[in-house]
RNA sequence: CUGAACGUAGCUCAGCUUGGUAGAGUGCUCGGUUCGGGACCGAGAGGCCGAGAGUUCAAAUCUCUUCGUUCAGACCA
């Protein structure tokens, strides 16, 4: 690409309206642009890194022996109303209607269209294991697009479904798929963990994310450095860390905490640890208040919560359903209440506790499980520093992810739902056994950005790079700099080196700065020693300039 | 969806409190001087002050409505 005929423009100023570094850089250089909350244009040199992310994938697809098709993104509702998801994506799924009245989608997901698909090509156990993929623009109406391309509300997915005719195939698909997204994003060149996930509005047996290290993540991942535990912080397994075991039960007492409405205060005010206080949350589960009882220091963990009660929306109770409850709110205990009750498991290890009297003004001390009632018992609460592993016992450590790839085992959910079955060796029908792999390229290009930048710019590495070199002309009124590094360029394309050149008439300072902006990983500098046959060549990584001849810069590119 | 802030030139913003026909920086155009890290001088182009209604002799400025954007939260592959 050369330049000054190309579409291509830096923006002097950061981004009013964007909230991340990623986003930012990737605005500011020109290779994206946003057209309105969350919707972005792919400019040329964005398509371009896209364009090599999708071919770093297709690659890997291809290798397993999955094949590529492309579904529709306009789709007929009735296919998530079959498998029940127009409820369970809610008002995230894009509705439309086409002028005849009929309920179309805009998908989200097409797991719904890929059984729909299998179901011609399936019949008997003979036709399996297959996997078929696509790169497809997916539509989500998200609460609240943020954080550039990170949370957007469309974006191109690689989605990939597999289908096997029982668990042992379904595993040995998933494997392959597993591997194979470990081999894309080492080759896209990520730094990422993969954790152990709710599998959500997906359903199935078991989710596991790729997720890029970054400080914005919108995800946090608890791993173990001594094992190889790692999990998303919102199925993170709780091991109860607290035990005062064989210390003698006491008996139940009330004491005044006048005005101390959060376990904080009460804390405080009865001088004890916030480790031996029970606190209540009053919340709204699916419409019915409910109470969880959890240690003082602790938050609760809503998607562990809605899994234990198999309830799908969780929020906090309002003051209708709290007085339904006969709670006392900032005093609110087990005593006395008309409601379902949830003691976390770390609260039947604790002993002699303090927590609300269920009177204004007042808390019990010394209470123990046996003075409490409560329907049931679980793991509700989120890890947090200094929890030990549930695996090794070790410390557990903490750090944010943006969630990159998704992998899941479905099982038999969408078959069922589906009616997408095959005839076994016995000739019994027999559900199929899908997984769906998904990895978002916008996500990913951004997550990239987030680990690779400095204050003056994108720093891409090579593999995603939109181009590999740039060389700058500094004196565009010099005919023989001109003449060289035009040469120089055409070399440059006949290797297959993908190479900018900046003929711009600008002085060079601004085609420096433009060029550690874009973030192209080599520059190659034709100024006064060019005539000679001596070019600066400069990674974007290192702050070395190295002086070097044509033939020895192409030896470095090729 | 709830709460808050913001919306003025391509971009980043000032002006609004105290109403009087629109400003800066940067970018852009032209001329000149420059030419290895976002140069300098001069001359220009560029705005229905987000939209609508109201108050007023007069509204970017005050009031109301609405749309958009962003933040916090809720929500969320």
């Amino acid at each position: 690409m050369k330049l000054k005929d190309a579409y291509f423009y830096t923006l002097r100023e950061d981004a009013r309206d964007e909230d991340s570094a990623s986003g930012n850089l990737l605005v500011k250089a020109g290779y994206i642009k946003k057209t309105s909350a969350g919707v972005y244009m792919m400019l040329p040199l964005g398509l371009r890194v896209q364009n090599k992310i999708e071919d770093i994938i297709r690659k890997h697809m291809n290798a397993t022996g999955a094949q590529e098709v492309k579904m529709p993104a306009l789709i007929a509702a009735e296919y998530y109303e079959e498998s029940g998801r127009m409820k369970g994506f809610g008002p995230s799924i894009f509705k439309l209607k086409d002028r005849n009245d009929k309920d179309m989608v805009l998908g989200p997901t097409h797991e719904e269209l890929f059984a729909y698909a299998a179901k011609s090509m399936i019949r008997s156990y003979k036709n399996m294991p297959f996997n078929l993929y696509q790169f497809q623009t997916k539509y989500r109406d998200e609460p609240r697009a943020r954080f550039g391309l990170v949370r957007v509300k469309e974006f191109v997915m690689k989605d990939a479904y597999s289908f096997d005719k029982d668990e042992a195939g379904l595993d040995v698909s998933y494997q392959k798929m597993f591997d194979a997204y470990k081999k894309s994003f080492d080759e896209i060149g990520i730094d990422y963990r993969i954790v152990r996930a709710d599998t959500g509005v997906m359903g199935g047996l078991l989710s596991e994310e790729f997720q890029a290290i970054a400080p914005l993540g919108e995800d946090t991942l608890v791993y173990c450095d001594s094992c190889s535990y790692s999990s998303n912080l919102e199925v993170g397994k709780v091991l109860p860390a607290y035990e005062n075991g064989n210390v003698e039960m006491k008996d139940i007492e009330e004491v005044a905490t006048p005005n101390c409405r959060t376990i904080e205060e009460v804390a405080k005010y009865l001088k004890l640890d916030i480790r031996n206080t029970v606190k209540a949350m009053i919340m709204n589960v699916d419409g019915e208040p409910v109470v969880f009882f959890i240690k003082g220091d602790r938050e609760l963990n809503e998607s562990k919560v809605l899994k234990l009660l198999g309830a799908t929306e969780i929020g906090f109770a309002d003051d209708e359903l709290i007085s339904r409850t006969n709670a006392v709110p900032g005093f609110c205990g087990p005593l006395g209440l008309h409601c379902r009750t949830v003691v976390d498991d770390e609260v039947l290890h604790m002993k002699n506790f303090c927590c609300g009297a269920n009177k204004e003004g007042y808390h019990c001390i010394n209470a123990n499980l046996k003075d409490i009632s409560y329907d049931l018992s679980g793991d509700i609460v989120n890890a947090k520093e200094g929890d030990l592993c549930p695996i090794c016992g070790q410390p557990l450590k903490f750090t944010k992810g943006i969630e990159v790839g998704n992998t899941f085992k479905l099982g038999t959910k969408y078959s069922k739902a589906m009616d997408l079955q095959y005839a076994d060796e016995q000739n019994q029908l027999q559900d199929v056994w899908m997984g769906s792999y998904g990895i978002g390229l916008g996500r990913t290009m951004a997550a990239v950005v987030e680990q690779n930048h400095d204050e003056k710019g994108i720093i891409w590495p090579e593999n995603i790079a939109p181009y590999k070199a740039i060389i700058l002309i500094m004196i565009t009124k010099d005919e023989e700099q001109c003449r060289i590094a035009n040469e120089m360029y055409d070399k440059f394309n006949e290797l297959g080196i993908e190479c900018i050149l900046d003929d711009r008439d600008e002085r060079p300072g601004v085609k420096f700065n433009d060029a550690e902006l874009i973030g192209i990983p080599y520059r190659i500098t034709v100024g006064k020693k060019a005539a000679e046959g001596i070019f600066e060549f400069k990674s974007r990584k290192d702050p070395e300039v190295q002086e070097m001849t044509l033939d020895q810069i192409i030896e470095k590119l090729k």
